[in-house]
DNA sequence: GGCCTGTATCGACGTTCGTCTATATGGTTG
DNA sequence: CAACCATATAGACGAACGTCGATACAGGCC
C-alpha cells in the first residue's frame, strides 16, 4: 500500500491529494485531532468553535470540506450537529506515507 | 503521537499543514511517489518530466514545494539533480494519521 | 405560533496556487 | 570559448482558497 512500493496512478492521486488537501490547513487539522480526541469519539459542533479564533461560518465550512473529503461523518442530533472521525480514510493516508524502511525502495 | 490523543497546539497545526499542504497536488504526490519508489531511492528530474503532461519549470517548481516543506532532498551531481524522499517526515505524517482503533479514543 | 439558540449557506474580498512562456544559471563537451 | 543540455527562476494570469458579515434554516421552548 505505501506508495513506495509503486508508483501512484494519476486516479488514485487526484483522490488522495483531495483527501490531504482538506489536511492542509491548520484549522482543519486541529478541527480532526479535537473531534478525533474527543471523549466518545465524536464532538458538537457546539465545542469546536470556543478553541478558534474564526468566526462560526468558518468553522462550519472547515467542517463541510472534511466531511465531503471523506474524513468524517456527521449527524443531526435534535439542536446539535455531531462529527467523528472516519478512521478507514485516515488509516488510508496513513499507510500511503509509511516510510520505506526496510523496504529496499525498488531495488 | 497520533492526533487521536490529544488535541493538536497551534503551532504543531501550522507545521504540519504546511507538509501536508505539499501533498494535496496530485503531480505532487505522483512525484514522491516516482522519486520513492525508483531504483536506488533516488531519481534525477530527466526521470520526472516524461511521466506528466505539464511543461518542464512546472515540475521543477513542485520539486521545490516538495522540497520546502521537508518531505524530499535533493543534490546536483555534475549535469543531472537528483531527489530522494526523506524518511521520517513521511513517517511524522504518518504516525499522526494512525487511526483511534483500539486506542479509546480519549475515553 | 413566536422566539431563541445552534448550525449552514450566500456573496464578497484579498490572497495563494498551479500553470504557462521566456529567460537565466550551472555544467559538460567539442 | 562557444555551443549545448539539464534545471531553476521570473513574471503573468485565471482559478481556487480562507475569511468575513449577513442571512437562512432547523429544532426546542414559552
Amino acid at each position: 500500500m505505501p506508495m513506495v512500493r509503486e508508483p501512484l496512478g494519476e486516479t488514485d492521486a487526484v483522490d488522495l491529494a483531495r483527501m490531504f488537501k482538506a489536511l492542509s490547513d491548520p484549522v482543519r487539522l486541529r478541527l480532526l485531532s479535537l473531534i478525533a480526541s474527543h471523549e466518545g469519539g465524536e464532538a458538537c459542533v457546539c465545542d469546536l468553535i470556543g478553541p478558534f479564533d474564526v468566526s462560526q461560518p468558518t468553522i462550519s465550512h472547515h467542517l463541510k470540506v472534511l466531511r465531503e473529503a471523506g474524513l468524517v461523518g456527521s449527524e443531526r442530533r435534535g439542536t446539535w450537529v455531531y462529527y467523528w472521525v472516519l478512521p478507514d480514510a485516515l488509516a488510508r493516508l496513513s499507510s500511503l506515507l509509511q516510510a520505506p524502511i526496510a523496504i529496499g525502495a525498488g531495488a
